[in-house]
RNA sequence: GCUGGUGUAGCUCAAUUGGCAGAGCAGCUGAUUUGUAAUCAGCAGGUUGCGGGUUCGAGUCCCAUCACCAGCUCCA
């Protein structure tokens, strides 16, 4: 039979049935080189499955995701075979590939020793080289069972048993090595020319703490050696921009094991680029209409158990005094949203009102578990941009645009914005302890919700069981340089906690009706975002955020009166300006202002003195020559009043 | 919370088999008053995270605990 085949740049004819191999290499001798695997009608396929019907191919080599993805999950059955080999006791359990690489899990007592590591790459080594045939083959459930119980993978068995009915379920052989699995992989285990160990970890079994604790092995793969490298290098160079090193380097932060975990110290460099970033967030909100409130640190249980905190996050809250013997029990708030509801309930509210933004500058504290701390990415107390605004159905649509608009304008201003990725954040309707309301509820707020995003055309990505308690959210979130993404900034629909709290407003009509609420934050959690930016700039922070803006360095003796004048004038207009009037020689003073990466230092001797002048030295461009005073500093203003870089 | 790893001077690191805790930078003192990434000399700096144990003897071995790191789980 003859079969029509659509490829990239024409349609060609085959005597079915044919492998996506063979069609290959009646392309080209170089495509079926390098090609790792294929997809039909856009479905990922293996090379060596043979094609019957009429249907759209294309081949896909390691620079597209799937000609990665398939190579490095058959790299992950190449580290299972070395395993197995090595260790015949280990269990299988899964081993996906993922960005950037692969892993997969073992159940072994014992765990791996960075030797028995050593041994498991010189196995791949081998199973490599020895360019085994990786080969598919289905069998039905019963027999699939029996081949997995024989092999005493009880794992892979309960895998199976999961599998739904009608599901294939297929197998792939490499020489004396068979995993359950879906496939597709490359043809021969040969294709992995470049991988490495990368590291091993802790990992429970199916994602449950309830379940075993297994270790996972991480890896990558690439086809050439030398992209491996390039890629490993990659990843050595973003480590140096690690918030948790460089901002402790540079004095933004310590930590004090006498204080405890998750409690970090702000150094006067870090309160320097946090109040900066606090008054403009401030200022901002402020020109858009948002009214400040200042809320207590701490409530009574009362507060929570009406929002419900009580019941859902009390394990998460610093409670003070005893249920049992106290007759009040207070706790440090987790949240703002129920104190400023308070605020709203100060008086009758009408539709006048509305819609009502109140935003604070709010300090939270969340017992988090002792394994979550993580530098200023996850805290136990921390300080958000928080802020709460009741409306009206009809306002919902335009005050949720307000609120990613503000957003997206603190992200823009941060240089953040290219960074990041939108996730709508849904509840799971399977795991009903967790959630408050019913589905009607849900599916009109995440209806709403759906309906705006769309409107704004927000590309988004759907998290299942990612939703606060009472309502659906828009996550903005962010990677840190280690490729772990974290929620930086959160506008979330609430439509059950002003009936909890009884918030209504008088409509036009006389009739009390209650506001919907949207929780948002403009900037997110300023320990947090902090941490991002260190990372973003590598220390390097723009002018207007720098924690030093400028750094007068005087030659001789006879120039630091000079240097000390115009700093007090400096800082008398609100620039952040040092003197270094260390009898130290030039070359010194610049290489420590340099290495603080601080963004203008201004070099005085008998030539800018006589001039009223200051030489510029920029962090970034070196020497930029002579400036008169007055032109350096309305240079200076313009950059900072704009927030360029 | 779980799995694994790390912890020696402010920082980066050394210390042979269990055998006198050391270096560079930073700090302090003095000299030097310097023209675009490190001036010279001297001094000081430690209950080896904290607490137990084994041993004639512990930075090194064992137990416990705290903190830090990676991952898992969690994340209002």
């Amino acid at each position: 039979m003859v079969i029509k085949v659509t490829l990239r740049d024409d349609v060609r004819e085959f005597e079915a049935p044919i492998t996506y191999m063979d069609i290959a290499k009646s392309i080209s001798e170089g495509l079926a080189r390098n090609v790792l695997c294929a997809t039909r009608n856009g479905e990922t396929v293996g090379l060596y499955e043979t094609l019957t019907t009429d249907a759209t191919v294309e081949f896909m080599g390691f620079d597209t995701p799937e000609g990665k993805h398939t190579l490095r999950h058959s790299a992950s059955h190449v580290l299972a075979q070395a395993v197995k080999r090595l260790f015949p006791e280990a269990k299988l359990a899964i081993g996906p590939a993922i960005e950037n690489g692969f892993y997969y899990d073992f159940d072994l007592d014992k765990g791996f020793s960075p030797e028995d590591l050593n041994k498991i790459e010189a196995e791949m080594k081998k199973i490599v080289k020895e360019n085994l045939p990786i080969v598919r083959f289905e069998l039905p459930r019963e027999e699939a069972l029996k081949l997995m119980e024989e092999a005493n993978e009880p794992y892979k068995v309960e895998l199976i048993n999961d599998l739904p009915e009608d599901a294939v379920i297929s197998f792939y052989k490499q020489g004396d090595f068979t995993d359950l699995c879906a496939g597709p992989h490359v043809p021969s285990t040969g294709a992995v020319k470049a991988f490495k160990i990368t590291s091993t970890a802790g990992a429970y079994w199916r994602g449950s703490e309830k379940n075993k604790m297994l270790t996972r092995i991480y890896a990558t793969a690439f086809t050439k050696k030398a992209e491996m490298e390039e890629y490993l290098a990659q990843v050595e160079e973003a480590k140096k921009r690690d918030h948790n090193k460089l901002g402790r380097e540079l004095e933004i932060f310590t930590t004090s094991e006498y204080i405890g975990q998750g409690l970090p110290i702000m150094l006067p460099k870090g309160v320097a680029i946090l109040q900066t970033l606090q008054r403009f967030v401030e200022d901002e909100e402020a020109r858009r209409g948002w009214l400040r409130t200042k809320t207590p640190l701490m409530a009574k249980s009362d507060l929570y158990k009406i929002s419900g905190h009580w019941d859902h996050y009390k394990d998460g809250m610093f409670v003070l005094g005893d249920e049992e013997k106290d007759d009040e029990v207070f706790a440090l708030r987790p949240m703002t949203c129920p104190f400023q509801y308070q605020a709203y309930l100060n008086r009758a509210r009408s539709y006048r009102d509305l819609p009502l933004r109140y935003g604070e500058t709010s300090t939270l504290f969340r017992n988090e578990a002792s394994g979550e701390m993580h530098g200023l990415i996850r805290v136990r107390q921390f300080t958000i941009s928080e802020g709460h605004l009741m409306c009206t159905p009809e306002q919902l649509e335009d005050e949720f645009k307000n609120c990613l608009e503000l957003a997206i304008y603190m992200l823009k201003t941060l240089g953040l914005y290219e960074d990041v990725s939108y996730r709508f954040s849904q509840w799971d309707p399977n795991d009903r302890e967790k959630y408050i309301g019913t589905d009607e509820q849900w599916d009109e707020a995440q209806g709403m919700m759906q309906k705006i995003l769309d409107h704004l055309e927000i590309p988004y990505v759907v998290g299942v069981g990612e939703a606060a308690f009472y309502g659906p959210k828009l996550d903005i979130q962010i990677k840190n340089v280690h490729g772990k993404e974290d929620t930086l900034i959160t506008i979330q629909i609430d439509q059950m906690l002003a009936e909890k709290f009884g918030m209504v407003y008088t409509d036009t009509d006389g009739t009390k009706k209650h506001p919907y609420i949207i929780h948002r934050t403009s900037i997110g959690c300023y320990e947090r975002t902090l941490a991002l930016l260190i990372e973003k700039y590598a220390g390097a922070f723009p002018t207007w955020m720098a924690p030093v803006q400028v750094k007068l360095l005087p030659i001789g003796e006879g120039h630091r009166e000079y240097c000390r004048e115009l700093n007090t004038r400096l800082v008398n207009m609100g620039i952040r300006s040092e003197v270094d009037d260390r009898s130290e020689k030039i070359g010194y003073k610049i290489r420590e202002a340099q290495l603080e990466k601080v963004p203008y230092m201004l070099v005085v001797g008998d030539k800018e003195m006589e001039e009223g002048a200051v030489a510029v030295r920029s962090r970034k461009d070196g020497d930029k020559g002579s400036m008169k005073v007055n032109e350096f500093i309305l240079a200076l203003m313009d950059e900072i009043a704009n927030k360029t870089r």
